[in-house]
DNA sequence: TTTGTTATTGAAAATAATTTTCAATAGGTT
DNA sequence: AACCTATTGAAAATTATTTTCAATAACAAA
């Protein structure tokens, strides 16, 4: 049984909460998936594999993924809310194209911290932050070049 | 009269939209907003000042606004977008308390070059940024630590 | 000044994402 | 097996944003 399976079953009895085929079956699906998926896209993901569960069921297990630190909720500021994985994922930046939507994960030690000298100059005690770059990746790049030619 | 009108003129000309009473009223009120306002509260001032203007009204000025560059759209996450003033006002970003919810505006020139430099080493190529720090601001802070002696 | 064209207004409706409700079901303890 | 109550899932509610459309008004041209 992967790791995720056990960090579920650990939370849901220290909380008292069921373990329920839904649940499982809702990480099963997340699991698989890669990248930064809205409820509505994992939503379809999950009915593909397990037909009878519903939309609400997916969006209230996402929030307890979220709970027991198997997920994160980011939010690129299009109006949806999205997951990312962060078990076994430390702490990362997104770089967002705005051509094919893609959001690439990056990470700067010396950035991080100089975002907590910042927020210490104010007298300001940070707890998070999002970093995010927007602009045209690489291969919308060479793609944009191909067709101007 | 103040240059943000003489802005929103030249672009209403330039475009060969239409002056309005309403989107001057509108720029009126915004112009005496400080901080990060969503549309909702703004129109409510809008509405104290000059009850006939609408929300849908106010809604379409402040993106009008927005194409001059007089304002900004800025998205906390919390699912409401907010305005703050642009012109005269240089880039910036964010520390957000969790506690009062006031945005305090920063501004690092190294972490903005360091972040132009992270984008370069994926290829990508940057056109805007939004950075965020969450936490407990300062005032917040006091106000804890005195109730909790 | 008047006329004609068409952009703008604003109330109401539509859309879209998220969250809540509630009756039926099912987990797990006794 | 019986009980309690958490969970499920469809539907409804909520919330923010966006669109629709008939009435109005800006402004160019006569």
């Amino acid at each position: 049984m992967r790791k995720e399976f056990q960090i579920l079953d650990d939370f849901i009895r220290q909380k008292a909460l069921r373990r329920t085929p839904q649940r499982e079956n809702v990480l099963d699906v997340f699991i698989r998936v890669e990248g930064h998926v809205s409820l509505d896209e994992l939503s379809r993901f999950v009915k593909k594999k397990y037909p009878k569960i519903g939309y609400t069921t997916v969006y209230r297990t996402m929030r307890l993924l979220a709970e027991t630190g198997l997920c994160n909720e980011v939010d690129f500021g299009h109006g949806v809310l999205r997951y990312e994985h962060k078990y076994n994922h430390s702490h990362h930046d997104h770089l967002v194209c705005k051509k094919c939507g893609r959001y690439i994960e990056v990470f700067d030690p010396q950035i991080e911290k100089m975002q907590d000298k910042l927020a210490a100059k104010c007298g300001f005690k940070p707890d998070s932050h999002r970093l995010q770059i927007f602009g045209v990746c690489s291969k919308c790049q060479a793609r944009y070049n191909k067709k101007s030619k």
